[in-house]
RNA sequence: GCACAGGUGGCCGAGCGGUUAAUGGCAGCAGACUGUAAAUCUGCCGCUCUUUGGAGCUACGGAGGUUCGAAUCCUCCCCUGUGCA
């Protein structure tokens, strides 16, 4: 444990002074009180490589290491924003390609930026479009000058660029945008990964270049480029497939660009586990200790405790949510699937170590019985307990690096891991 | 009573002589889901065995019949719906 100088981002050019949170909210604003500093990163505490800090963002003060609920089109699925601000989440993600195509990021400008629009006070992070390059391969052609769509919605053609990505995200008015990047598949093999992480790099410039340029101009800049204004932030995004040297080529690349914070991408799309885990922590250290580090698009409970362990500060995964709508649950004793039938009777919650509304609430019989009548409460209390738990969980290792004692944490929960995993097998034998 | 139309696996509903334990859908059961084309997808879904390749049994309202072979054709019976009396 030892104090660390903060790091502090800040837009460069003059003009009027960026109205602060406080007297925003005296002005009975409480979506745009923005923060006169883009990004701060101070470091409380550490544990090992594990780092306990605030991340101040302009709508936002974040707790990490944190875990953002996903709401691509503008809203995690079946949980509406108040919910989300009663369980605490302080960072959302958004889509680039989703809000594009609907309801178009021009419109969103006019309604006053995302926050506004979808009336959400906590900071937002987007994605930039990266991970549609991968999950949409069916529906595009890549170039060097970016990548050609056909929106999933109606077929119609769509062209998106790394300049074109950041005009949204800036119009969106984020509060982290994402470089615009090359989610690389997997398996690639090593000629594969290192083009493609070229070709991310080379976006990486360009992004950064036009996001430079451009970044005053989101809808909650107060007036013109200011001089201690706060403005969007961008991150950088390594890739380089499996292979620890392409990481760690793209990740100095990258410091040498100089981003406020920086992700690691291209993980989770189908690899083993144990290769996941190696390539956060080889590429971790590569990475600016001061700044913010964030793995895209993972994971499950345990894995999120295990990377943050590793030293990473944010993370975001569609999982909790997409998995509470198919009837999986998250718990403190490893997953339940509330569609079966031993939970028919069952009057307990879902977890009897949650502290949620919807586990303090509803048994296990009723949400089983939602479930299958295909009611959307049930969605929504599924979602619900499951930020639940990924925030609470992520709470947990906060206060685990704040009293030294990370590690017995990891530990428990590999243990539980691993008990369940016996005990499904166990039950398959049978 | 007469005339049509029907009776198929838990339900709906295809099939109208052999490749049919019988297409689909629903319901049921189990599983998957990692920067969201996902309230989605996959598997099982008559019974009994099985060394997991299969084997045996029982099944398309009932009873007979035709045929090498019938859910499919014929006869009679039972039942349902609609129309007419």
């Amino acid at each position: 444990m030892r104090e660390r100088p903060a790091f502090r981002h800040q837009a460069p050019a003059p003009g009027h002074p960026a109205r602060t949170r406080a007297q925003a909210a005296a002005g009975g604003d409480s979506i745009d009180t923005i923060d006169a500093v883009s990004l701060e990163f101070s470091i409380l505490t550490t544990d090992g490589p594990a780092r306990r800090a605030t991340l101040t963002l302009p709508h936002a003060a974040v707790e990490t290491p944190v875990f953002m609920p996903v709401g691509t089109a503008g809203s995690v699925k079946a949980v509406p924003q108040h919910l989300l601000e009663e369980l605490d989440a302080r960072i959302l993600l958004g889509n680039t390609y989703h809000l594009y195509l609907r309801p178009g990021h021009e419109l969103i400008r006019r309604m006053g930026g995302l926050h506004r629009f979808m009336s959400w006070p906590g900071a937002i992070l987007t994605d930039s479009g990266g991970f549609q390059v991968f999950s949409l391969t069916a529906l595009r052609t890549v170039s060097e000058e970016g990548v050609k769509f056909r929106s999933h919605l109606d077929g119609s053609p769509l062209f998106f660029s790394p300049e074109h990505s950041m005009d949204v995200q800036i119009a969106l008015g984020s509060d982290i945008a994402m470089a615009f990047d090359e989610c690389t598949e997997y398996p690639a093999d090593r000629a594969r990964a290192r083009s493609s992480l070229d070709l991310t790099l080379r976006w990486a410039v360009r992004s950064k270049a036009h996001f430079d340029a451009h970044c005053h101009e989101t809808p909650w800049a107060n007036g013109l480029p200011d001089q201690g204004a706060a403005t969007p932030n961008l991150f950088g995004i390594v890739q380089g497939g499996v292979f620890p040297d392409l990481r760690r080529e793209a990740a100095e690349r990258l410091v040498e660009m100089d981003f406020p914070g920086y992700a690691i991408g291209g993980l989770s799309v189908g690899e083993p586990r144990e290769l996941t885990r190696e390539i956060i922590e080889a590429t971790l250290p590569l990475l600016p200790g001061d700044k913010p580090r964030y793995v895209m698009g993972v994971g499950y409970p345990d894995e999120i405790v295990e990377y943050a362990a590793l030293g990473v500060d944010m993370m975001d995964c569609v999982l909790p949510t997409r998995a509470a709508r198919h009837g999986l649950i998250f718990t403190s004793e490893g997953r339940l699937n509330i569609k079966s039938r031993r939970y028919a009777e069952d009057q307990g919650p879902l977890d009897p170590l949650c502290a949620c509304r919807v586990c303090g609430r509803y048994s296990r019989a009723y949400l089983r019985h939602l479930f299958a009548a295909g009611e959307p409460l049930a969605a929504v209390l599924n979602s619900v307990h499951n930020l639940a738990f990924y925030l609470d969980t992520m709470r947990r290792v906060r206060d685990a690096i704040q009293l030294g004692s990370l590690s017995e944490l990891v530990d428990g929960v590999r243990a539980r891991n691993q008990a369940q995993t016996r005990s499904v097998e166990l039950e398959s034998q049978a």
